[in-house]
DNA sequence: CAGCATCCGGAATGATACTG
DNA sequence: CAGTATCATTCCGGATGCTG
């Protein structure tokens, strides 16, 4: 074996892994797959948490700041009465909805196999 | 907006969300790609770890367990003088390089606006 | 409504050393 | 070579309460 291929290698702060750093912090990707399949890339705090069964308000303030400071969304703050934010995805975060929409469709396609695993209750993290 | 698509939520326990739950193991996604794209689907604990730089012995094997609990690689004990273990993807595990390999070449492929924000040199995680 | 400050239990990762 | 056993550390993620 060993048929190294052009440089399918994983270096330390390579690229690919720093895509899977953003997979590393539980909610990123399912905020991102959210705001773009169900609110057409553009939604407010309050409607995200509700299309997130389970999320706390922290959680997702947190995620948001960090996917702005990855450069996934950008922040709009609107009037000040009440406050209204507005979370919108970047070029890149859009393009990031790709590879994202890829693994929620292998999910479901392998939806199967992965009920055999299933027996991890007290899952993982 | 609000344009409810399909099914396209992230109840909990939903197939989509036992995938990124496979991300989230730091190693996971690093392992079955080495071991597809370097060895061919199947290899030995000692290849691997060099493959991986920086994984420790503990890490790796414990990585391999899960995934042999997932069902993503199956394990093959050989003879006992010096233990020779070899782990070989399954049909799922051969299934799942697709997804982590589109993971793997986006990152390549946007590279540059991922270098942007690099500036996070103690990153999160 | 949006966000921040704290406190905290537990999980994930790692360094090191030992066994067969 | 493969794996296990400790010990230490980081920090994720949830709960709760307060501010404007």
């Amino acid at each position: 074996m060993e048929r190294l291929s052009a440089d399918e290698s994983w270096r330390e702060d390579c690229a690919p892994r720093r895509v899977l750093e953003l997979f590393a912090t539980k909610w990123t990707s399912m905020v991102l797959h959210t705001l773009h399949a169900r609110h057409a890339g553009c939604a407010r705090t309050g409607v995200l948490q509700r299309s997130l069964p389970g999320i706390s308000k922290k959680m997702l303030t947190q995620t948001l700041r960090d996917m702005e400071a990855s450069g996934l969304l950008t922040r709009h703050v609107a009037g000040t009465v009440p406050p209204a934010v507005e979370y919108r995805l970047t070029p890149l975060g859009g393009r990031f909805v790709e590879p994202v929409e890829i693994l929620y469709a292998w999910g479901r396609a392998n939806a199967d196999a992965l009920d055999d695993l299933k027996p991890r209750p007290t899952s993982r993290r």
